[in-house]
DNA sequence: AATGACTGTTTACATTTGTAGACAATGAAA
DNA sequence: TTTCATTGTCTACAAATGTAAACAGTCATT
């Protein structure tokens, strides 16, 4: 069981999946992008991430560098079959249905979904 | 904007978006299906969503009836563009295209889905 | 009228989360 | 070697969340 990543963690994630390893400084610096976070709130999330073992230190002299122990693809796959589990029975159909009619897919989204969808019956 | 309702509350979303009006009683008698949890707690759920005024409260006699204020359709909505835009940069593509490669599609959601898009395009 | 069953309200309490400040170690610079 | 900057660790603290117990009002029953 993939450890639960809360949403300010899944920021810092994001920036390690980009590149890493990293200093807790140059996550900050880059996090900083998006969020608006003191070095410490950055160093507090890596700390956390890293007792859960989500990601993974290498000392480097003084200082750690970071690196993610969890495959963005992989979390991406837990949440998302959590996600449609819990809010759509498990089934992407509804799922897909409820986003186009919530005006979520343009027309260009449809067209690429039914490519994607051709490709994948290859 | 829809108030955040919590993975619990959601749970007692549920159950009154499938019938409604319900007492307390009702709803913990329902909710208990799926949860192990107390008359008490589905009780603070309760009234925590109707403090946020995600559901209303009905007198009938000594007791509340309860039944949403949020439709559960504009409530999908919502979580689920939080969702995509968090997870996949708002595109529902690469979603799809996630869920494929994660073997959550089986070649009858794929079917499926080619026929909603079809319906869509008209 | 007293008692018990039901129901809402108040209070509680541990954990997780967001957001850091303070402190300590240590390497670099003067 | 004294000092400053960098970096990790410890501590903090409020809000949200999960999970209820305790209490109080009240309707039904004895």
């Amino acid at each position: 069981m993939t450890e639960r990543i809360s949403d300010a963690e899944h920021a810092v994630m994001e920036v390690l999946w980009q590149r890493a390893p990293m200093t807790a400084t140059e996550v900050a610096d880059q996090v900083v992008h998006h969020k608006d976070w003191s070095l410490q709130t950055v160093k507090t999330l890596l700390s956390r991430l890293a007792a859960k073992a989500v990601v993974g230190t290498e000392r480097d002299g003084r200082r750690f560098l970071y690196s993610p122990l969890v495959e963005r693809d992989d979390y991406l796959t837990g949440v998302s079959r959590n996600f449609v589990d819990r809010l759509f029975g498990g089934k992407v159909t509804p799922l897909v249905a409820h986003l186009a009619e919530a005006d979520k897919l343009s027309a260009d989204d449809i067209r690429e979904i039914e490519e994607l969808l051709r490709e994948l019956k290859k």
